[in-house]
DNA sequence: TGTAAACTCTATACTTGGTATAGAGTCAAG
DNA sequence: CTTGACTCTATACCAAGTATAGAGTTTACA
């Protein structure tokens, strides 16, 4: 099958399968005689798996490295779980440090209930005086 | 003060800062003799408050907008709380895909408590089919 | 058979928010 | 006077794609 189809049938972009490819995710692939890429049933399994792969937000390298780890029935699949395992735990970091966020940002709105002047508005006073605060931790 | 001292109370790196000037979040500042930058206090609290606006993830574009906003105070103060409001709904939806993405992880992780070899391994597997089951929702 | 639309190819530039480098010039201390 | 610390510009790089130009190919229809 031709990548358009290849496309369609994985719900990726045309781009992001060549982009794969160069960057060794997906094996090139054999071309016809007109030099159009021409992909196999396992070349969309392939690109399935990176596509799971990625939704679990795991970068390419991770990838490559669990494609590689599974291309071997006989390795051991610690690599994978490891790779999952930190996955788990940088998520879990990035939840918290998203709620503190959101805290903050509730809390800075909070200052400004109407709509106001720029001058009367809570919302900037706070992120001013935030900033000076830092400003006297900064002073070493 | 030139900007190594600057970098130096605010905080952030000699190359941010001139990479905030390109990008017009921070005005050019007046030069010595010899081609330096010269910075002000005022640029001190600016990027102050810039640093402070990034801590709360918003984007250079949004900054710029608010600091235009703030210029005039006698401006309404709309803006800024749009810019607020629009991240804590951000925030809040990123909070929920990671959530979701966690919860998808521990369950694949589940699927392999001890260290395997590839073939026997559960979290392989459920990458596999959970990709395959994609597969038949998309050919369409 | 002609031709126009739809498809594919490569190569390159752009995105965001910086970081890192090279190569040149400047300044202060010993 | 020279060494080291500082600064300058310009450029390239990161991730994970997306978008484009300009060329060639295939397909559909008249």
């Amino acid at each position: 099958m031709k990548i358009g189809l290849l496309a369609a049938k994985t719900g990726l972009s045309i781009q992001t399968i060549r982009f794969y490819e160069r960057k060794s995710l997906l094996a090139a692939p054999e071309r016809t005689a007109s030099n159009y890429r021409s992909y196999s049933e396992d070349a969309l399994k392939q690109l399935l798996f990176i596509k799971q792969c990625r939704a679990l937000d795991m970068t390419i390298e991770e990838i490559k490295l669990v494609l590689e780890t599974r291309a071997n029935p006989e390795n051991s699949c610690e690599n994978v779980n490891t790779t999952i395992d930190k996955h788990v735990d940088d998520i879990e970091h990035r939840i918290a440090e998203l709620k503190v966020l959101q805290e903050t940002l509730v809390s800075i709105r909070s200052a400004c209930d109407h709509n106001k002047k720029v001058k009367e508005c809570g919302v900037l006073h706070q992120l001013d005086s935030i900033a000076e605060a830092c400003s006297s931790n900064t002073d070493n």
